[in-house]
DNA sequence: GATGAATGAGGTTTCATTCAT
DNA sequence: TATGAATGAAACCTCATTCAT
């Protein structure tokens, strides 16, 4: 008699104890053995799901990046002012519940790792992409496509920076001051190249 | 007697390797019998002059810091003029024949170790704090104290940022571009907060 | 569901092996590697029972102690003349099934083991202690306090030392001659002492 | 210009050094490299002069021996009365400064090692019957050579088990009670089988 | 005679994975 | 579906021994 619709539940119990277990552990002290036990259930059932460790890795840093887009993408819909949206993405960035020293922790510790293992690089480069592709696309409206690059490429550095540092401060990120960071150098930007 | 003086030599080529092995293979990927072997050494030695897999890696560690401070301090010691000073850290920062790819994926590796490992937290803790209160030192002679503050927090952010992003660019950092990023954002600062 | 009720049986089975190999190889020559071979089981499961070595051999002392002093207790539970039961330690002490060279050769090299070993000196003090004063309670019904104590002294120290020497006999302890001299012991101190 | 005369000094160096780690860390604990640390000398020294650990360990435990039994033979040359010698006998076991908790504690390591390590089990078998056959030759002067082979059996036990418990007891043998101990042990014999 | 750098085999332990139940 | 016992490869570390100096 077997329980139907388990799979649902089992994967999202074992993502979220991954993300705990790195967040307390790092990457290197996470294991399948003290997964398992965070998340009260035998370590064979991990393989059964994701089929091995690696799967679980990506799996968990895949419902990451969604958590974090999410917040992203929720915002703002109803405007098509392209200051408004960068202000959104920025704010999207900062202003989620997604927010936390956790996350930080657990973000910075999926970017050493990506570097070398495939599956997760993947994901990192179309997440970093996304990003710069997205503030570009609205940039290229209020400037020339030039100087749409160039402040894409440091506003994206600057939202990443303050993840990165926030990862290591006590406390985590503070987001307030780390989007008034990014709306003045926006705003230090646009007057600049404004047409 | 033995071969006296081998201590200086034996350790900087380990440190060599380990910087290697953690390029080429990650953290986790990282074992003692890789780098001895890339080294062309016996495994036994790594203890020997480290005490163990920490102690080398808390030295490679603090001799990439080294490298990349050693290299942002030897510019522009004649000049007092802070905008010069800013100019010459911002420079320091990608300037150096030390802006390899290589330095940035180790770079990055060491970062989400750091966050659990105590020897190497306390390292990058120093590191990160330098680069700002350095900044923030010079900026206060440039605007108000608060001022300052919010400035060397944007300006530290996009250097970490540009170092972050070009650890998964192929071909690493674009040394003149991150320059022209990071002074532009000072320029941009200046104006607004100039006295 | 997996095979349940293993642990009590492969806990059995790895104490017995490290019976055997302690015998065989000594203490020093005793190593992980050669019990599992002996048990016929895997290196990993050592581990997986026992938490480590030291808790092997812990475990295996214990069970050596309690095997010894199961025989011990065993006899004469029927009588409370307090010659009788001291006659029944000195039994108890040579006449089971216990006393082979195996047992002998075992218990001395945890002997020399325990001086340097503190979950293994608990154990030996305890025992050590164990028989002194067995024989003391007995003893007092017999003579008076100090008397007592001196014999007690006495007949332990020439059951160990009998023991002890056993070791390094081929064949072992002979328990006819073993009893006989503690028996003997035992009449002429209570010829001397008697009220 | 080699040092001439140099091998007796390093030898007594190495054999006190290894007497000190073997009390101090046991058997096990007990490697080249501690030894040549508290003897101030290098660790090649021991090859050196020992041809290896094992030869070491032998002249360690052939120097104890020898200081033990030397105690033993120098007492009462001069008397040819049988219970004189065996009182002498008994008192040099104990009543030398040899007898130190140091002396005990590496003499049952030894004893535990013995039995897996050819060389010193043949050192160990020597004594061992040495003095048996001692205590026998005296006590056939005084019994018949049953009684004097039983009797030498009551004593040499006696003997070995009070310096096996000593090395347990914080303080080590207490000389005097061990000398009464076994004095009276021998009185009673005598009462006994004497003719 | 003496050093200590270097080796590398071997020890303990960890851990991802498999599989009978 | 789920378990957890079992495996065995591989990691780190220790240490007796060798050898160039």
């Amino acid at each position: 008699m077997p329980k139907l619709g388990m799979a649902p539940i089992r994967r999202a119990q074992l993502i979220q104890a991954t993300f705990e277990c790195i967040h307390e552990f790092g990457f290197q002290g996470t294991t399948i053995a003290k997964v398992s036990k965070i998340a009260g259930v035998s370590t064979g059932i991990v393989s059964h799901y994701f089929g091995g460790k690696g799967g679980l890795l990506e799996a968990t840093m895949r419902h990451l990046l969604k958590s974090l887009n999410r917040a992203a993408s929720g915002n703002s819909k109803n405007s098509d002012d392209p200051k408004d949206r960068i202000i959104a993405i920025i704010n999207a960035n900062f202003s989620s519940e997604q927010v936390t020293p956790a996350a930080a922790t657990v973000w910075l510790a999926f970017w050493g790792q990506a570097l070398h293992d495939p599956a997760l690089a993947r994901l990192q480069r179309v997440n970093l992409s996304r990003l710069q592709s997205n503030l570009r696309y609205w940039l290229c409206k209020l400037m020339v496509r030039n100087d749409a690059k160039f402040v894409a490429e440091g506003l994206a550095a600057m939202i990443d920076g303050i993840w990165l540092r926030g990862a290591f401060q006590t406390g985590g990120i503070d987001q307030k001051e780390a989007t008034r960071l990014c709306l003045d150098y926006l705003e230090r930007q646009l007057e600049k190249h404004q047409v």
